[in-house]
RNA sequence: GGGCGAUUAGCUCAGCCGGUAGAGCAGCUGAUUCUUAAUCAGCGGGUCACAGGUUCGAAUCCUGUAUCGCCCA
C-alpha cells in the first residue's frame, strides 16, 4: 500500500465512526455549548471537603484509556488538562457515543468533581457532547509531534500535541500584554502607521514591493514605521508607540523572519538617556513578572538581568574583540579580509559595522548597551554634543542578539535632508539596499519636531529570550515557510 | 551559495561488516468499573524520499535530484 492509501485507510476507519456517531442522531461537529469552564479555574477552586461540585468542561481527547465499563479521558484546553472519569451505568444510553470517542477528537463534558482513588481531579461525566469529530489521527501521544518542519506547518496540531508550544505562546502574550500596560501607564498613545508605504524609510533593508491596482502605484510593504510615528511627535502626540509588523526582504535564519514585530517607542522632549533607562525598566519588569529569577538560561548561556546594565563603547569593543582601531581603517579593512568580508566595494563605515558584527555581537551575552556610534552610521540621529564623532545612539544586546535600538532623534530638517542625500548618492549602494528621500518627512520636520527620544525593540526576539528559544521560528506562530509541493 | 547530517508503518524511532523489514505508540478484534504514556491476548499495516549505478543480491555501498535540519557566508 502506499503512503496516501495507507493515510486514507485510517481516515476511513475515523470517517466510519463518525457515520456510526450520526447514525445515533448525533451531530458529530456540535454547535453552542455553554458554561464552559477552563482546566485549570475547575482545579483551582475545587476544594476536597465539600461535596456537590460540578464542572463543564470542554478540549481535545488527548488521553483515552478504556478499563471496559469505564474509561478516563484526557482532556485538554488552552489552560491545561483535566480528566473525565466515564462510566457506563452513570451514562446509560450515551455510552453508545462514548465508546465511539477517540483521540484528537473535541468533546465537552459536565458532571460531578471527585478524586479518584489515585488522588486525580476527575469530572464524572452525565452529560457527554461530541464537539468535533478528527478525521486525522493524531500524532503519537508520548513524543508529541517531532518533525520541526511539520510543526511549523501544522501549528493547530503543535500548539496541543506539544504542551510547550503553548506555553511559549502563551508567554508571548502576557509579555506583549505587560508591555503594553507599562507604556500606557507611563502616558503613552498606542498608533497604528502604515503597513504600506509608498517610500519605505526608517531603516536600512530590502522591502517587499506590492502593487495597488485603482492608483496603478507600486507600494511597499514598510521596513519601520520610523517615520510616520516621527510625524506624530511633529502633529502633538508627545509620547507614542507601536507594537506591529515590519517587512524585510531578506534570508531566514533562526534569529530572522521576513516578518517581525518591531516595537517603537517615541517621547518628545527625552534622548537616548532616558530611552536607556526606560528599556532596562521595561525588561527588568518583565523579566521579574514572566520568569524565574534574574538569571535566565539561554540555550547553553546563562543570562544576568541583574542590575545595572553594562554599557559599552562601540570602539572600545571593536578593539577588544577584533583587535583593530575604529579610526585606523586600513586596519579594519585587514581585519575584513581576514573575516572574509568582501569589503572592497563596501564603504569604511559599513565595513567598520561589518566587522563589529562578526566578531563583537556573538561575545555579547549579558545586557549590553552599546554606545558611541560612530555618527556616519546613524543617519537619523543628533549627533553626540561632546564628541560629534559620536551619534547619540546605542543598541542593547543581550544573548549575542541585537534587542534594542535607539536614538536622540534628529530634528533639524536641513541636516536630515543632508544625510538623507549623502545616503542616497552612495555609501551602500552595493549592500542592496533601497534608498530613497522622504520629502514629505522633511516638511514635517520643517514645521518643528520636538526633540526626542526614539527606541526600537525586537519584540520576537526579546520573546526567544524570554522563553529560550533557539529559534525565532518558535516565537511566531505562523512563520514563513517554503510552500509545500 | 558552501559544509555536515537526516529522510524506513499514520506518529516516534531501531535496523551493525550488503543476504530481501523491526519495536513502541495509534488502528482493528477480544478481556477489563479507579486508569495516569493503563494493562493483557491476538490481527492488519512498508515502492525503506526519488532516479540511476556497483553487486548473484542494496534500506544498507556509490552518483545525482528533492525536501528538511544544523553550521558557515
Amino acid at each position: 500500500m502506499t503512503d496516501s492509501q495507507e493515510i486514507s485507510k485510517l481516515e476511513q476507519q475515523r470517517r466510519d465512526k463518525l457515520r456510526k456517531i450520526r447514525e445515533l442522531d448525533i451531530d458529530p461537529y456540535g454547535g453552542r455549548f455553554d458554561d464552559v469552564e477552563s482546566a485549570d479555574s475547575v482545579r483551582a477552586r475545587f476544594n476536597e471537603k465539600e461535596p456537590e461540585q460540578r464542572a463543564t468542561c470542554a478540549g481535545r481527547i488527548v488521553l483515552l484509556r478504556d478499563i471496559g465499563k469505564l474509561i478516563f479521558i484526557t482532556l485538554r484546553d488552552s489552560s491545561g488538562t483535566i480528566q473525565l472519569g466515564l462510566s457506563k451505568k452513570l451514562l446509560g444510553e450515551q455510552w453508545k457515543l462514548v465508546k465511539l470517542l477517540e483521540l484528537g477528537d473535541l468533546a465537552g463534558a459536565q458532571g460531578q468533581l471527585g478524586l479518584t482513588k489515585t488522588g486525580e481531579l476527575t469530572i464524572w461525566v452525565e452529560k457527554i457532547t461530541i464537539l468535533a469529530k478528527s478525521l486525522l489521527p493524531p500524532p503519537e501521544k508520548f513524543h508529541g509531534l517531532a518533525d520541526i518542519d511539520l510543526r511549523y506547518r501544522r501549528r493547530y496540531v503543535d500548539l496541543w500535541a506539544n504542551p510547550e508550544c503553548l506555553e511559549k505562546f502563551k508567554k508571548r502574550i502576557a509579555v506583549i500584554s505587560t508591555i503594553r500596560s507599562f507604556l500606557q501607564d507611563r502616558g503613552f498613545y498606542e498608533v497604528e502607521t502604515p503597513m504600506m508605504q509608498s517610500i519605505p524609510g526608517g531603516a536600512a533593508a530590502k522591502p517587499f514591493i506590492t502593487h495597488h491596482n485603482a492608483l496603478d502605484i507600486d507600494l511597499y510593504l514598510r521596513i519601520a514605521p520610523e517615520l510616520f510615528l516621527k510625524r506624530l511627535l511633529t502633529g502633538g502626540l508627545e509620547k507614542v508607540f507601536e507594537i506591529n509588523r515590519n517587512f524585510r526582504n531578506e534570508g531566514l535564519s533562526p534569529r530572522h523572519n521576513p516578518e517581525f514585530t518591531m516595537m517603537e517607542i517615541y517621547q518628545a522632549y527625552a534622548d537616548y538617556n532616558i530611552m536607556m533607562e526606560l528599556t532596562e525598566d521595561l525588561i527588568s519588569q518583565l523579566v521579574e513578572k514572566h520568569c524565574d529569577g534574574s538569571k535566565l538560561p539561554y540555550g547553553g548561556e546563562q543570562i544576568d538581568y541583574s542590575r545595572p546594565w553594562k554599557k559599552a563603547s562601540y570602539s572600545k569593543l571593536l578593539e577588544e574583540y577584533a583587535g583593530c582601531d575604529i579610526h585606523d581603517i586600513s586596519s579594519v579593512r585587514k581585519k575584513a579580509k581576514l573575516l572574509d568580508i568582501e569589503e572592497a566595494k563596501l564603504a569604511d563605515e559599513i565595513v567598520i559595522n561589518e566587522v563589529f558584527e562578526t566578531t563583537v555581537e556573538k561575545n555579547l551575552i549579558n545586557p549590553t548597551f552599546v554606545i558611541d556610534y560612530p555618527a556616519r552610521l546613524c543617519p537619523l540621529t543628533k549627533k553626540s554634543k561632546s564628541n560629534p564623532e559620536y551619534a547619540e545612539r546605542f543598541e542593547l544586546y543581550i544573548g549575542a542578539m541585537e534587542i534594542a535600538n535607539a536614538y536622540t532623534e534628529l530634528n533639524d530638517p536641513q541636516v536630515q535632508y543632508e544625510n538623507f542625500v549623502s545616503q542616497l548618492t552612495g555609501a551602500d549602494e552595493d549592500e542592496n539596499t533601497f534608498r530613497n528621500l522622504d520629502e514629505d518627512f522633511i516638511t514635517s520636520l520643517k514645521y518643528g519636531m520636538p526633540p526626542a527620544g526614539g527606541l526600537g525593540i525586537g519584540i520576537d526576539r526579546l520573546i526567544m529570550l524570554l522563553t529560550n528559544a533557539a529559534s525565532i521560528r518558535d516565537v511566531i506562530l505562523f512563520p514563513l515557510l517554503k510552500p509545500e509541493k
